[in-house]
DNA sequence: AGCATCATGTAACTTGTTACATGATTGT
DNA sequence: ACAATCATGTAACAAGTTACATGATGCT
């Protein structure tokens, strides 16, 4: 099963959403966790809505807008996720790009590998603030029963990333540091 | 520029080597960092070849064994190892279907998502101490000049590997932690 | 007898990415 | 005037995965 339906039948699960929501809600709120274009969206609802995955709920229309096409996700759909959820599966294999430059940084220049090092680490500082900056948001949030439940999950990805990021930044710094005592002089 | 096609480059720039070798290099030492198929190795050997980012550096053959092409890398292919190197890029999304699946917890009955992490946990414990064998057999490893550069590059990666799989196994623990609260009893 | 290893590759298929296309309105 | 936002989609291309194909030897 691919990733993109996954990903769009767990957000389903939580709430009606249209096409849009759901490119916003992948690329903005959890992005930069998980990218997606139109493209992928669009036609994936409506495959699975010839599956019956989801089910078109109403179409919303507000003034000059163009017409909002609201998914829900139907019985076999919710059972399809729960399916996914619990099977077990290998875990993914970690890939990085930067990784591999590191793997090069005996090629080239200290000085210069060092800029691409500070660089890289901005951005996952960046990354590591705007994480720290949702969980923080989700955490003041008082909600009670179903709610409450959702909310902890999605808590427990975004502490995940905020992990990640940190220990990213660490690395970084390390690198910097070993980096600069190869440096002549 | 395709991300096997700087996986297979990196490794050439430190010595040359046969598809099979690649393949070998990706699968088992640094995997399940990287894992790649024939299909993508030797297609992507014959593309490079052509545009004279490597070239063959001669066939062996041992006994009865199939031919080795081995191939060597150009200055050409030198430079656009370094090029993409230190060319600034944007840091990786991370994707994993396993923080997914924990975003959709909510869902399901806390002791099948318990069983679910734990197998996780176990999988990454395993990476793990593949990973910390790795970078203590390549520490012990004594060695000067250039080759003591690449071990020192080689050690970088490696040891992110570590500790990503240390901050994978730690979030595992506390989600079992977490979810076995939240069980009825 | 049957499977694993060495060593090369091809073919078919599934995913993911980049760019294009439309069209009204609100903000600069 | 020009870009951005809302909202839907299509088309063309690039990348990755799974399965297939060959053929000798060595191990169980």
């Amino acid at each position: 099963m691919s990733s993109i339906r996954q990903a769009l039948l767990s957000l389903l699960a939580r709430e009606p959403l249209s096409g849009y929501d759901i490119k916003q809600r992948m690329n903005n709120r959890l992005g930069p966790f998980w990218k997606v274009g139109s493209n992928q969206v669009y036609p994936e609802l409506a495959r699975m809505e010839e599956e019956g995955l989801v089910a078109l709920q109403g179409i919303e229309q507000h003034d000059y807008r163009p017409a909002r096409k609201l998914y829900e996700i139907t019985e076999a759909g919710k059972e399809a996720v729960i399916r996914w959820t619990t099977e077990s599966g290998g875990a993914d294999q970690y890939r990085d790009d930067f990784l591999l430059k590191a793997y090069n940084s005996w090629l080239v220049d200290p000085e210069r590998m060092i800029e691409g090092v500070r660089e890289m680490k901005k951005q996952h500082e960046e990354k590591l603030a705007a994480y720290e900056a949702k969980v923080a948001e989700l955490t003041s949030q008082p909600a009670g029963g179903i709610v409450a439940d959702q909310l902890f999950s999605s808590i427990s990805v975004i502490e995940f990333g905020v992990r990640y990021e940190r220990l990213y930044v660490e690395w970084c710094e390390e690198l910097i540091a070993k980096l600069s005592r190869r440096e002549p002089g």
